[in-house]
DNA sequence: CCTCCTCTTTCATACGTATGCACACTAGCT
DNA sequence: AGCTAGTGTGCATACGTATGAAAGAGGAGG
């Protein structure tokens, strides 16, 4: 029932090559030519097979996408952009969330139906870049940073971090908290080092009691708050990993009744479009996670055309604090 | 550089239709023989090269999913487990965003890339289905169905509709609102559909003045809710198209300082996980998205695969009304 | 009238895997 | 020993498109 190039061709009264090239806009085939295998091709509803292509030319024209966990109201705001700049530049997505080892993943991006693939969600410890690179799959980190060389669209965690430290002293909170996300991620680990980094400076030390470690989740903010106000003293203000578990915390404390800021400072990290609701107002860190997003599917695209073939690239944007309504001064007592 | 199964025919010793036999299993080939391909496709690090395959079968083993939008937190719910279960199947997924004209991105769908596709976002009037039909695309409709026969997987939305509308009648609710879907979706026309028929069986009408309809996103409900309050007499109760919409209607109540539910019920659809966070604590109508995406997937491979090919199935799933605090009494006045 | 050149088209083949069919070889039976 | 049945492997080819090389047509120039 598929429609093939020979068809068009017969109908066409020319040879399948030439419907190939006058398809493809080829300047050697006459217009005439062009005309005749166009209508052909119109009036059999012709569509070329996208196997046969791929097959001839080794191009497949797709670029996979690796996420952990699609529910996590952060990555939509990844994959989105990136299927939209992918689209554009003539690639199709194919999305892959990993959950099992990433050796037994390998496999099935490694088998040439995809041209590449971007990372949004490595750690630092994975076996995947390596493996992607001994396979010679080109690959581009997205957000989080691998330990294999490799093209890199990321934010200067660190820089935010160190920013959102700064504000906390300077609002006047001794007592800190932070809730980070996974030591193995080069984002929980940036975020944590510039922060405390910028607290030492600033003579504070982060107490054990006040620190928690956990995936990018609503549940780690939310199950981890409580801990947090039991220690003695509490934290005033807490720095989260990121938004989600920002909102979690905000989530926890509208449940303990402990009000946002006058009693508790909570900061959060990527400034998603959740994070400006009314509900929450959050304060936190943004940067251009949409332009992050397509600039990460640009650097991929460049390498697996062939546009670039030089050194890895690494482009590292800058984030700002953004004050909203979750961040003050600390109670006085 | 592509290892390739003549590459590692050499190797073993043998010919290139044996590797290809031995490696897919067929009991033909001896024990040993399998032995000495396994090895050299291992020593080779060998991946059968997925166009060739695709080529030669007709199957791709991809299943394309249209949404129009992933920023939606609604989508992320359908596209996770859906991505689960396909892969569970032994089917990759495409994603795809319809953004372009349907007639456009007909084309890029019947390219014979993928065997499947799952449409979750489809409009009443859409004439993407029909065009899949003439072209003998397998799919199936996800959440929303449209007017062309194919599979299916919905929630009796009417139901739903009527259990939200008998819900606020008992409680006392007499000026009553909504914020309504899009009209040409399945789901926000049954659902109001259902809700206007059991108010009307109260002896209770809508309000022209009461109601809005708009895409079944957050900023629908934060824009409609001020225009709905500025009514006289303003409703006492809103149900909503969905929960994104409720939460931006909860968003609104919050910014102008209307408490819910004392001054304000509001009623959301589908109890997606945000809809039970302390923030929100969301009444609404659930459902099983998860196994309705599973189920969606499920009717798609039979499809596909060829295990099922009679006529279209129809998979309704019950909805059940969840009290949690957003709804209760009108404020007596 | 022959040659050479340009322009357009066809020929032949590659891409990598899967599969119907033929063939070779072994074993079992009479 | 000869025939049949059964088993395992190779041969030939299909799948649909793309592309380098060759061929054909037509015109210009000598």
């Amino acid at each position: 029932m598929g429609i093939t190039s020979r068809d068009v061709a017969r109908l066409a009264g020319v040879s399948q090559p030439t419907v190939s090239r006058a398809l493809r806009g080829d300047p050697r085939v006459s217009e005439e030519t062009v005309r005749k295998v166009r209508m052909a091709a119109e009036a059999l509803n012709y569509v070329p097979s996208e196997a046969g292509r791929s097959l001839s030319t080794r191009i497949s024209h797709r670029i996979g996408v690796l996420v952990t966990d699609l529910a996590n109201p952060f990555y939509p705001h990844l994959v989105g952009p990136l299927h939209d700049e992918l689209e554009q530049r003539g690639y199709r997505m194919m999305l892959f969330t990993e959950r099992s080892e990433a050796a037994a993943s390998a496999e099935r991006l490694v088998d040439r139906s995809i041209d590449g693939l971007v990372l949004a969600t490595s750690t630092l410890d994975s076996a995947l870049p390596a493996e992607l690179g001994r396979r010679e799959l080109p690959f581009v980190y997205l957000n989080r940073e691998g330990t294999t060389p490799a093209d890199a669209v990321a934010v200067d965690n660190r820089l935010g971090g160190e920013q959102v430290a700064r504000q906390l002293v300077e609002d006047g909170h001794r007592h800190i908290g932070g809730i980070f996300g996974p030591d193995n991620t080069s984002t929980g680990r940036d975020r944590e080092l510039g922060f405390r980094q910028a607290l030492a400076d600033a003579g504070i030390a982060l107490r054990p009691a006040h620190v928690r470690h956990g995936p990018f989740e609503f549940e780690t903010g939310r199950d981890a708050l409580p801990e947090l106000l039991a220690a003695d003293p509490a934290p005033t203000a807490v720095f989260c990993g990121n938004d989600v578990v920002a909102i979690g915390v905000l989530d926890a404390a509208r449940r303990l009744g402990v009000d946002v800021p006058s009693q508790l400072t909570v900061v959060g990290f990527d400034d998603i479009p959740m994070a400006s609701w009314a509900s929450f107002e959050l304060s936190t860190v943004r940067h251009d996670l949409r332009g992050m997003a397509r600039t990460a599917a640009g650097l991929l695209v460049e390498r697996v055309s062939g546009a670039y073939q030089g050194e890895p690239r690494r482009v590292v944007l800058s984030p700002r604090f953004v004050g909203r309504r979750t961040h003050g001064a600390p109670s006085g007592n």
